[in-house]
DNA sequence: CAAACATTCTAACAATCGTTAGAATAAAAT
DNA sequence: ATTTTATTCTAACGATTGTTAGAATGTTTG
């Protein structure tokens, strides 16, 4: 007769497998494509023994799986599902939790002075990509790239942008782009472009909303 | 510099609240509509102090409000957003763990036996009820059905059930829902009124996907 | 088959969480 | 004013979770 219950509390581990910002930071690096656990573990900023234990937990709670490649383990999302779990969680908690706001003002400090902080959605830029109005530009490491990018967009990693300005276009709009709306590599980016003279704006997700939108990608 | 994980960290908070099966259970019931502490602890089968406690832990993770209303306070959700949440939590977890299977499948064990788990779905309600070939029982409590149904549906309560035959139609179809896919409700009334005669099918969500849905309410 | 490498498992400990019973608070009824 | 009713707060305790360091496992490479 407690079955009920029972079924709530295995609904609840999926909310549990939610409840640590490690395991949303492991979850984020996830959404960008698969990866070994050294990998995740150092985006994640923890040790491989507590990344491997927060990986069992999410995958107790079927939100990731894993298969052995060789000598190592690669674990990646279930489910599409889950990168949309992860927006509405952004999305209740930004419109209900006043903390966020201040946090996300606060992490984004540096846009306020020069109007950086100017964002491209996600409609607006699919209609400049049509018009061909816009270059995209990803600024995320290059194995994140590799494992799934925006269509035509050119990578570079933040930290070889001033290396590369050539590829840059000057007569077109460039908008950029990086794991999400908390990564900051884009605004480092559109920050350091505009200081440059290049007209930059920020596309104000990343390409794990993008892919889950349905949109296509390389 | 350690802003990001803060963020991260304040979003987990989220996850967390949504990691107890007590909290799941005290959602489900404020999905169907506002209600008073005592209320809420009745529905989840928790003493009132513990309920206090969850629904504390719920509104400091923005998922609920409360106001007062004269010695009770009336908790609802912040945010019909907290719904959809659920339901995405359900299917991520219905598609990745076997254990939920497992358990779904036992809850509705009996209905295995005589075809009662046929279901309608959301679409094929809409259409139904545009058709008028459907006549639609909401077999939750009276209070529930107060604070919100689905159009021109009846109310009997399952525990009348048997007392009130006469409201039921025998011409038409009858598809009875309550509160949502892991409700008892609706299954015990299809298998009362099957073994009467009655046609009658179960709607395989409820009132509270009904509204997120963005369809209309009484 | 031994060495190197990637990951998981184990045990330990601190930190957090859930529950209970009872005290405290706040509004309404007498 | 006092009592009643509804809820929250407090303190305590046990249960669960997160982290670490190091041992164990499994795979590839020499």
């Amino acid at each position: 007769m407690t079955t009920r219950q029972d079924l709530l509390d295995t609904l609840a581990q999926v909310g549990k497998a939610l409840g640590h910002g490690h395991r949303l930071a492991l979850l984020e690096r996830l959404a960008q494509g698969e990866a070994p656990v050294e990998t995740l573990a150092t985006t994640a900023d923890l040790t491989v023994g507590n990344a491997s234990a927060h990986l069992q937990h999410l995958r107790r709670a079927g939100l990731v799986t894993a298969s052995r490649s060789g000598k190592q383990m690669i674990y990646r999302l279930t489910d599409q599902r889950v990168v949309t779990l992860l927006s509405l969680m952004r999305e209740v908690a930004e419109t209900n939790l006043a903390e966020m706001e201040r946090l996300v003002s606060r992490l984004f400090a540096d846009d306020n002075a020069d109007g950086a902080l100017e964002t491209v959605s996600m409609d607006e830029l699919v209609s400049g990509l049509k018009r061909g109005s816009v270059a995209l530009l990803d600024v995320r490491p290059e194995d994140e790239f590799r494992a799934g990018h925006l269509p035509e967009a050119m990578n570079i990693p933040l930290d070889q942008l001033e290396t590369m300005l050539a590829e840059l276009p000057r007569d077109r709009e460039i908008v950029a782009y990086c794991r999400g709306p908390y990564c900051v590599l884009s605004h480092e980016a559109v920050r350091k472009l505009r200081a440059l003279g290049y007209q930059v704006r920020r596309f104000d997700e990343g390409f794990p909303e993008w892919k889950a939108a349905g949109l296509p990608v390389q």
